[in-house]
Order: structure tokens, then sequence, then C-alpha cells
DNA sequence: TCTGGGGTCCTAGGACCC
DNA sequence: TCTGGGGTCCTAGGACCC
């Protein structure tokens, strides 16, 4: 018997819930995101592998994506059929371990204890198709780290295993990791992976042999040990069954056309603390303090936050607290998105190491 | 690549205090 | 008031993820 953590990737999810409820679009290039209007601003939030041989990927402009693969068919982002089968796909899970975490609406880590972790594994995945009527891939891993890196190979497209099922631990880690780079390592990005290539860092065994304070300096002292301990695999966080507490809710829009019209940001903030004000409501949650974002014409992204006097989720105070917010802001430029958000009291927050 | 919307976490730097 | 050093708290910005 050991005990292994899993985890579940529902494959191409947002294109595969639509697909079963058009089975005619199967085998096509679908694009799924926005309002489905590839003219209007929005980008792709599911690309259908046959989409994603023309190059187009989730994040890809809608207007790029309608140039790359013009036989696409685009479709509206419909949330709350994806909610819908996130929770079957979640009780599905559940019916296979008590120690589930979700880690989004198309993934998560369970525990699991089991004489055979591939067979386990397979069970798993059948299941999960039988309930949902999705596929998933599998990632067996001693931690999440290497669960989650795990299923990435598992995925039909990466070309390791026809199964759905991918294997990493402590033995073959080094082997399957060490030639890869730093960006491979689920936490880096393109901007880590530049700083790491500065100083020499090209692969993630390259930073898996560096010295973890002499990375501290240049990276800060949380981040820089972080990363070398990544590049080894380790991962102290612990599979967490709690369900998940928010910090925060919030709400944003990107205009069709940016906008130096300070009545229409301060309309725009109104509604939006409304929005958040149900949200709060709902949930049965104040806030403590209200921040707005604004997105200028150049891309630059600026913030600015207000601290409330006495916590509340009333909506005239949540946009009062929002306008108060916006007169920090110089407006120098036309406006492209505008958003706010609630930041919750700080309930005790329990410290975790890692991330 | 004319670049959404929902989030989380970390860091630097300033304010403030002793 | 020709001014050190350490600690804590807060804010804005950035990196990253799905």
């Amino acid at each position: 018997m050991e005990q292994v953590v899993l985890h579940v990737d529902l494959d191409q999810f947002i294109v595969a819930v639509e697909l079963l409820r058009r089975p005619e679009l199967r085998g096509e290039p679908v694009l799924v995101g926005g309002i489905g209007d590839p003219t209007r601003r929005g980008v792709v939030a599911g690309a259908s592998y046959e989409a994603r041989e023309s190059g187009v990927h989730s994040g890809t402009p809608l207007r790029t994506a309608a140039k790359r693969c013009p036989r696409a068919v685009f479709l509206p982002l419909d949330k709350d059929a994806y909610l819908a089968a996130s929770a079957t796909f979640v009780e599905a899970l559940r019916d296979r371990s008590d120690v589930v975490e979700e880690a989004g609406w198309d993934e998560a880590y369970l525990l699991l204890d089991t004489d055979d972790a591939t067979r386990s594994a397979t069970e798993l995945r059948d299941h999960v198709h039988a309930r949902t009527g999705l596929v998933c891939s599998v990632g067996i891993g001693d931690n999440k780290l290497r669960a989650k890196t795990a299923s990435g190979f598992a995925k039909p497209t990466a070309g390791f295993t026809d199964t759905g099922i991918f294997r990493l631990d402590q033995h073959n880690w080094p082997h399957i990791m060490n030639e890869r780079p730093p960006e491979a390592l689920r936490g880096v990005g393109r901007r880590t992976a530049t700083r790491l290539a500065e100083h020499d860092l090209r692969t993630v065994g390259d930073l898996a042999t560096t010295d973890r304070f002499a990375l501290a300096e240049h990276f800060g002292p949380r981040t820089g040990p972080w990363l070398v301990a990544l590049a080894r695999g380790y991962d102290p966080t612990p599979v967490q069954p709690e369900p998940y507490r928010p910090r925060s809710y919030g709400r944003e829009i990107t205009f069709q056309t940016d906008t130096t019209d300070p009545e229409r940001l301060r309309t725009e903030l109104t509604r939006l603390a409304h929005l958040i004000a149900d949200d709060l409501a709902v949930h049965d949650l104040l806030a403590g303090r209200v921040v707005v974002k604004l997105r200028n014409s150049h891309f630059r992204t600026h913030s600015h936050g207000v601290r409330l006097t006495t916590p509340t989720r009333e909506p005239s105070a949540l946009a009062a607290a929002s306008h108060e917010a916006l007169a920090a802001f110089a407006l120098t430029r036309p406006v492209r998105l505008i958003g706010t958000r609630a930041e919750l009291l700080t309930s005790t927050n329990t410290e975790t190491e890692g991330r």
C-alpha cells in the first residue's frame, strides 16, 4: 500500500463541454471566448485540438485567431455550463477520495491510498468519463508539484503516452525534467525565465544545482529558495480538502473603445460595485478595502485602494469607495479597462510553507 | 500578440515608531 | 535637532495561474 497524489486535469475542458451539446462540431476547429464574436475585443478561453494546429491557443486575441484559423467556429463563453460540468467532475472525484482539492474549474488534486497507482488512475479516468462524458489526464506523483507536472505529460498532445496517465516521482524527475527550460515548472513564466537566463540558468537542471541562498539575493528571500526547490521537484504544500476561501471579489471590464470620459468611469464603477455587493451578500461577507484598477491605452495597469472605515457590503458604500479610489488616478491617457475589487476582512490567516 | 476576466501571492519602498 | 538601526505595517506593482 502506498499513498500517492493524483492531479486530474480535464482535456480541453471548455471546448469539451460545448461539444457535449454540439456533437456535430466534433473534429472541427472550435474556439470559445468573449461573446463569440471575433470582431470584438476578447481572447480565446478554449481551443479545440484542431484549432490549436492553426497556432491558436487560449489567450490568443479573438481577432488574431480569426485570421489564423478562418474556418474556426466561434462560440460565446457560457460560464454557468462550465460551472455545472465542474461540479459533476468534483463529485466524481469525491466518489473515490475524501481528500480532494479543487484547483480551478477543470483540475483537482486528490490523495489516494492504493496498491497499484496506475490501475487506480485508470479506474478514476473511466469513472470521470462515465459521470461527466469528459476525458481527463491523470498525473501520479509523490507531491502536488510532481503530480501536476506529470498530468501535463499525460495529455494526448504531449506525445509521451496514449494512456492518459503519467507518473513523476523523486526517481525519474531529474531524468525527465533536467534538460527542459525553467518555464516547464508551474510558477515560472517568461519573465522569470528571462531573469534566470541572465544568471546563466537555462534549464531545470541548472536551477536545481544552484545555491538557494545565492538565488535569494536576486529573487527575494522567499522566491529564490522556492525556485530551487521547484527545480528539484520539492513541494511541501499539502492536498487541502478544506473548501476554498476567497480573499477578494472583483469585477472588471474592457471597453470596446478606450474612453476619456470620467463620468463614464464613475458610472461603470457604480455598476461593478453593485455586482460585487451581490456576491458579498450571497456569501455573507464584508469588505475591508476596495481597490480600483485602470489599464490605459498603452496597456499599463495602475491601481489605488481605499480602506473602509467600517467593514461593509453596502452597494452605495462600495461604489463611493471606488469613486474615492478613482480620484487618486491622474487620468492622463484614454482608459481601456476599469475594475474594482473588494478585499475581505482578513480572517486570521494560517501560515503555510511554500506557495 | 492590438492583448479577457477571474483570482493569488510576493516584493520593494515609504511611513512610522522606538 | 546635521540624525543610527531595527522592526512593523501598508500600498502599488508585478508575475503568474486557470
